[in-house]
RNA sequence: UGCCCGAUGGUGUAACGGUAGCACAGCAGACUCUGAAUCUGUUUGUCAUGGUUCAAAUCCAUGUCGGGCAACCA
């Protein structure tokens, strides 16, 4: 990992850890449970638990559970799965615990009631398990968040207004105050409990702020804070009918929590003011929260709002949440891409309050970077024609020695089979060669890697002109390694033994959209999906896949990084290409 | 339209009044039993116009362009 990272929001925490204003500096990553993280999100995820880790603090996973029509489990259970891998071995330490069921502490000071949740220390924690912690929860402040919502009314600074929500519209864009504005508090204060009660049908009335009517800034035209739900929540079960306000709700769940920087993206800044009024309104003793905001990730060739994703997975576009070509972080996970590789993406595209186009090569580079680190090489070819090395006896083998990883000597060696018939690539061989091609063609020469220098003798061809196998003759004198290996050709292509090769599926994931900004001018993007972004293949590997595992990663020599899919069984391979390798022949081939 | 925010090579970022740097991409070359990796070299930039200053990417003003907000979503 590189350098401590640098940007203008950790300019600011580390102001304040200099200047000692927090006793310990707390994040939190509160995404809300309707739909599957994706890349944007860890980048928050990297940021939020980055600034966790470089300052001594803690970072809490927040469900930002407001809203239960649009939230389900399935989301919570995701995103706490996609969080953990991320931060695994890198941040799980700063991971805020939260003990299942604990819920805020209320405190009377000077005579003002106060909520927090205490302070669970990893020391405190000693060696109790995992599974009784939780993530935080919203919901799970709703009392503390009702009660408040009453201290605002009874300090009239908060009212229920019956106009409909059109109507509420209407007077907000005009600046114009609710008839309701002026309400006493005991008034308010009664509905407001009917409110909580039930009495009230969903949409009559709402809890509003009473601020400004006519401000500039719109969130301040006294905003709603409760509105009517009569909708089951998935945390809470059908305790509540009324919930708060994402505004109402955010900035206090982090003072409850005592977050000092909550971190969101910049179309939350016209809201800070309200983050802020509320919590100064509220009179409260501790330190308060501050909201800071950053521009979020936009990734070329791909598009980012979930509402889009669950389109794709609605319509089937994709195979699902997790379908390898989809930015979310489970669909990036199981097409191979390791957290690392995602950490260090997210500190090479920085912070900033400019919202640009990230070009997807950079996501590239970081995934090739870690994976040629890391990933054993295997040969295997994806698209196979037969080879008969003619002067090699039928029925001998040889065991040839590889290396596993160049990069890594600690990853040893291993044997691969060598016999008289073989499976090379169909790209690795030209009838009619272009110009600077130093693959297999007629009458050439190719080194087959860890082997034997071939040359091609005899194209054979089935009635209808279709290839059917090259017959080739090895210098058996140039094997590698031996002490006549010298000689020199100048392409070195992959190969497997026919007789030993196994079998798998092997799919090829391309980029989703064929356009770098598939919803550029709103533009539909779905009418620019690219019809090639999956192609299976059935291809020949070298026997010692037979056992690949699903947390190792591999390079097909030549070809492209490949993990095991979870659809793999015992006996059926599955593999899914993270990335090619680049290609430089691709390019110049293209070129000409 | 109102309010808020932003603008540095093709892209993403650094420089915090004092030499415009880094990464990706591109291009050229070296090396190569992976046309990968590695190594070397290299093209390209401060939105505009004024002002302050010995000195401006940086401070100020105006303009231009881009983004966001104007949900009983978050």
């Amino acid at each position: 990992m590189p350098a401590a990272p640098s940007d203008f929001i950790r300019d600011i925490v580390a102001a304040h850890v200099a200047e000692n204003i927090y006793s310990r500096i707390h994040t939190r990553f509160p995404p809300e449970p309707n739909g599957y993280l994706h890349i944007g999100h860890a980048k928050s995820i990297c940021l939020n638990f980055g600034i966790a880790r470089e300052f001594g603090g803690v970072c809490n996973l927040r469900m930002d559970d407001t809203n239960p029509a649009k939230e389900d489990v399935e989301y919570v259970d995701s995103i706490q799965a996609d969080v953990n891998w991320l931060i695994a071995g890198w941040a799980d330490d700063k991971l805020g615990l939260k003990p299942k069921g604990m819920t805020p502490e209320t405190v009377a000071e000077e005579g003002r009631r106060d909520f927090y949740l205490p302070a669970v220390t990893q020391s405190e924690i000693g060696n109790r398990k995992s599974e009784i912690f939780e993530p935080f929860y919203a919901s799970d402040y709703f009392d503390q968040i009702y009660d408040f919502a009453e201290q605002l009314v009874e300090k009239g600074k908060a009212f229920v207004c019956d106009l409909t929500p059109e109507e509420t519209d209407e007077y907000r864009r005009n600046g114009k105050a609710s008839p309701f504005r002026d309400r006493g508090v005991e008034e308010n204060l009664n509905l407001f409990q009917r409110m909580k009660a039930g009495e009230f049908t969903d949409g009559s009335r709402v809890l509003r702020a009473k601020i400004e009517v006519d401000a500039a800034n719109i969130w301040m035209r006294d905003p709603l804070l409760y509105r009517i739900k009569k909708t089951e929540h998935h945390h809470t079960g059908a305790k509540w009918c009324i919930y708060p306000m994402y505004d109402f709700a955010h900035c206090l769940s982090d003072y409850i929590e005592g977050i000092t920087h909550s971190i969101c993206t910049l179309e939350f800044e016209v809201h800070r003011p309200l983050y802020d009024w509320i919590l100064e309104s509220l009179g409260l003793p501790r330190p308060l929260p501050h909201q800071y905001e950053f521009a979020r990730l936009s990734l070329g060739y791909t598009v980012m709002s979930k509402r889009k994703l669950m389109q794709l997975v609605d319509e089937k576009l994709v195979t699902g949440w997790d379908d390898p070509r989809m930015p979310t972080i489970s669909g990036i996970r199981r097409r191979g891409v390791t957290p690392e590789a995602l950490r260090n993406f997210a500190y090479n595209i920085g912070i900033t309050k400019y919202n640009g186009l990230t070009d997807v090569s950079v996501l590239e580079f970081a995934i090739r970077e870690d994976l040629n680190k890391r990933s054993l090489r295997r040969l295997a070819v994806l698209r196979p024609i037969k080879v008969v090395i003619t002067n090699y006896a039928a029925g001998q083998v040889e065991e040839l020695e590889a290396v596993n990883n160049p990069e890594d000597e600690t990853a040893g060696k291993r044997k691969i089979p060598f016999s008289r018939e073989l499976y090379i690539e169909r790209e690795d061989f030209a009838e009619v060669p272009p110009p600077k091609f130093f693959r297999l063609k007629p009458g050439g020469e190719v080194r087959l890697k860890y082997a034997y220098i071939i040359k091609c003798e005899e194209v054979v061809k089935d009635a209808a002109g279709n290839l059917v196998e090259l017959r080739c003759t090895a210098d058996l004198d140039s094997k590698s390694g031996g002490a006549t290996s010298n000689r020199k050709v100048k392409g070195t292509i992959h190969w497997v033994s026919a007789a030993h090769a196994v079998e798998a599926e092997v799919r090829l994931y391309d980029r989703l959209f064929t356009e770098a900004e598939p919803d550029k001018d709103g533009r539909d993007f779905k009418s620019v999906l690219n019809p090639h972004s999956l192609e299976v293949v059935t291809a020949k590997l070298e026997p010692s896949l037979k056992d690949a595992r699903p947390e190792v990663r591999y390079q097909f020599e030549r070809l492209a990084y490949f993990a095991l899919d979870y659809d793999a069984q015992p006996g059926k391979l599955v593999f899914n290409r993270t990335i090619t390798l680049k290609d430089a022949w691709a390019k110049a081939a293209q070129k000409s």
